[in-house]
DNA sequence: CAGTTGTCTTGATCAGTTCAAGATACCCGC
DNA sequence: GCGGGTATCTTGAACTGATCAAGACAACTG
């Protein structure tokens, strides 16, 4: 995986510059680490992206990410307890399962009976732009595995 | 309001005693806190618990509401982008509107359509044990008033 | 190929939260 | 009513995650 042929690097490539951003070998090492890792912090995208550009900065990450999130190209979750997470699913309103033993994260495409979380009985004059969904839980591995500090 | 006679406190201190804890000035006051303001930081219920107990500090409020809340007594959001919150409302599995312009929030009781949403479509081997609902938009103030960084 | 503008590096700073050690106060039993 | 045991509070420090600012550098435009 890590796929740094030249089609998959370029596709990347007209996926920042449509989003009004310059191309920069960071910003493809962004791209490319959240592909590896759908749901990273910035740490861990950081620790990723210098595996291959060594010289490369915590703060230009930071950067990087937020860039992209104004940007729409990525999308930035905040879990309870967690630092921020950011995936490249963007614009499907899907909403997430963490685990509450290991903080595993993974994508819920859509709650049963289609999208009624969107809208609350009562929005108290609130205009309600987006509705976020977190199911608390258990992962496999933990529920198998007892307890894990 | 900030009710101090015997009969509030004497409530508030039964619920305190019942949930194995010992009853002190400063617990009886940070649950006063957040009956005034439901959706407190913890650095909001310090500046509320020290306007009564002055020689008050910061790591106690930090304490009492780490200890409610794993007592169950209060509960504990983080919406994205924010300090964490304490609540006295738990148990009864109600949700948040949060205004992205000024970070009120309020109660939804629930969503239209009863609790689908503890069901995501694929739990993904996950034991889920609960759905937490957030709703991003603009309160009333806010739509009026136009940005106020 | 040079200019302009946006991006990256370096270094400092911040808010929010947590940890540790000792003094204090609550609650139980007598 | 009063002392002992233990939870709680105070004081002080530290830690993580994230942000800001200034200058060096590199990407795109013409």
């Amino acid at each position: 995986m890590t796929s740094t042929d030249a089609t998959a690097t370029d596709t990347l490539a007209v996926g920042i510059r449509s989003a009004g951003l310059k191309v920069t070998a960071q910003r493809l090492a962004v791209l490319q680490a959240l592909d590896d890792s759908p749901h990273a912090t910035a740490e861990r995208v950081f620790a990723a992206v210098r595996a291959g550009l060594p010289g490369t900065s915590l703060q230009a990450v930071y950067g990087v990410l937020t860039a992209f999130t104004s940007a729409g190209l990525v999308r930035r979750i905040e879990p309870a307890g967690s630092a921020a997470l950011f995936e490249r699913r963007v614009g499907d309103n899907h909403h997430h399962l963490v685990c509450t033993g290991c903080g595993a994260v993974h994508d819920v495409d859509c709650v049963v009976g289609e999208a009624p979380c969107l809208t609350p009985s009562d929005a108290r004059g609130f205009a309600v732009a987006a509705a976020e969904v977190t199911f608390w839980g258990l992962c496999p591995s933990c529920r198998a595995a007892p307890a894990t500090p």
